[in-house]
DNA sequence: TCTGGGGTCCTAGGACCC
DNA sequence: TCTGGGGTCCTAGGACCC
């Protein structure tokens, strides 16, 4: 018996819920996305089914790009309350299982075991999920997080891989750097100015050379990655928010002043009382502007006491604004917002101990 | 391909203080 | 006093992930 990680992915989350509400548009290209109409602009498919990436659509795409790849797609509006639902009855199966679960967003979950067979855990977890909820999973075995994560991704759709530190060199050195969980195309890109291309020639850096160049917890943080490492502890206690945030990009650009901060006091209020309802305090707020085409900038203040008071959250953004130079036209405007962090049960407070 | 929305964490530079 | 060095807080931006 040993410890082992398993990453638990659910297969085109999004895509299967809508195909189990809509079975009729089984093995029909289907994209999800914005309220549904393609035509409009400045909107993104959530996912897309394979039948629809059979035509070269992928999440992310404009909805409108999508619709010129593949004129007969089926567009449906994305409907977050669904799939929240959907996730929680996933994980519920999950955690009748003798295991540690850790949620990690909709359609995820890391799960540490103990157990000699690792794959029969994961054919059970599989048959569960399906069985209860007709809904399939692709899970990875590893002896950590990110080993379990690449894993998972390997096994797609609907299988099982096991990838520990006995066959990670043979099957990770010979990708490219970006194949790690943590590292994206800029990172990749900057790596590979470096002459580190690969997942081997990045585990063989000199961790000094890569602080320099990355910082010194992201350099030596990368070779980490490229060497297999990661994480291995499974927290099961909720996930408490750093923050929050409300952002809306218009179809057709905002010019009038009055207008922007109308928008901004909106979504102020709204983050404030979403902030009231979580129970949250907020320690600090910021306003994001994005101009045509897409320059985005960010200013931010921090609260002399922490509120959830909408005017003053309110208040505090539209003084923010003010600080923008608001001469070209406006594509989105968002709010966010930090918490402090909130008392905890097994830390004291000052006044306590006193 | 004219590029959503909601998050997290890290870095760098300036202000300020001793 | 044409000048050191460290520590902390705050802000803006970047990168990554789903």
């Amino acid at each position: 018996m040993r410890d082992w990680i398993l990453h638990v992915d659910l297969d085109q989350f999004i895509a299967a819920v809508e195909l189990l509400r809509h079975p009729e548009l089984r093995g029909r290209p289907v994209v999800v996305g914005g309220s549904g109409d393609p035509t409009q602009p400045r909107t993104v498919a959530a996912t897309a089914t394979y039948e629809a990436r059979e035509h070269g659509i992928h999440s992310g795409m404009p909805l409108r790009t999508a619709l010129k790849r593949c004129p007969d797609a089926i567009f449906l509006p994305s409907d977050p309350p669904a799939y929240e639902a959907a996730s929680t009855r996933v994980m519920a199966v999950l955690r009748e299982f003798p295991v540690l679960v850790e949620i990690w967003g909709w359609d995820e979950a890391f799960i540490g075991a103990t157990t000699d067979d690792p794959e029969t855990l994961a054919a059970a977890i599989q048959q569960a999920v399906r069985d209860r909820t007709q809904l399939t999973c692709s899970v990875g075995i590893g002896d950590n997080k990110h080993q379990a994560k690449l894993a998972s991704g390997l096994a797609k759709p609907a299988g099982i891989h096991r990838l520990t530190s006995d066959n990670w060199a043979e099957t990770m050195n010979h990708r490219p750097t970006d194949a790690l969980w943590g590292i994206g195309a800029r990172t990749a890109k900057k790596l590979a100015a470096l002459g580190l291309h690969t997942v081997a020639q990045l585990a063989a850096a000199d961790p000094a050379h890569l602080a320099r160049h990355f910082g010194p917890t992201n350099g030596p943080w990368y070779r980490y990655l490229a060497l297999g490492k990661g994480e291995a502890e499974v927290v099961t206690t909720p996930w408490i928010a750093r923050g929050h945030s409300r952002e809306t990009t218009f179809q057709h650009d905002l010019t009038d002043r009055t207008d922007i901060a109308h928008h901004v006091a909106t979504l102020a209020t709204q983050v404030a009382h979403d902030a009231d309802e979580a129970g949250r305090q907020i320690a600090r707020v910021s306003v994001k502007v994005r101009f045509t085409p897409f320059l985005t900038r960010t200013r931010q203040s921090k609260l002399p006491t922490p509120t959830t008071d909408p005017a003053t959250v309110e208040q505090t953004a539209l003084t923010i604004l003010d600080r923008f130079d608001l001469t070209r036209p406006v594509r989105l405007l968002g709010v966010a917002v930090d918490y402090t962090l909130p008392p905890s049960d097994d830390q004291p407070t000052l006044e306590a101990l006193e």
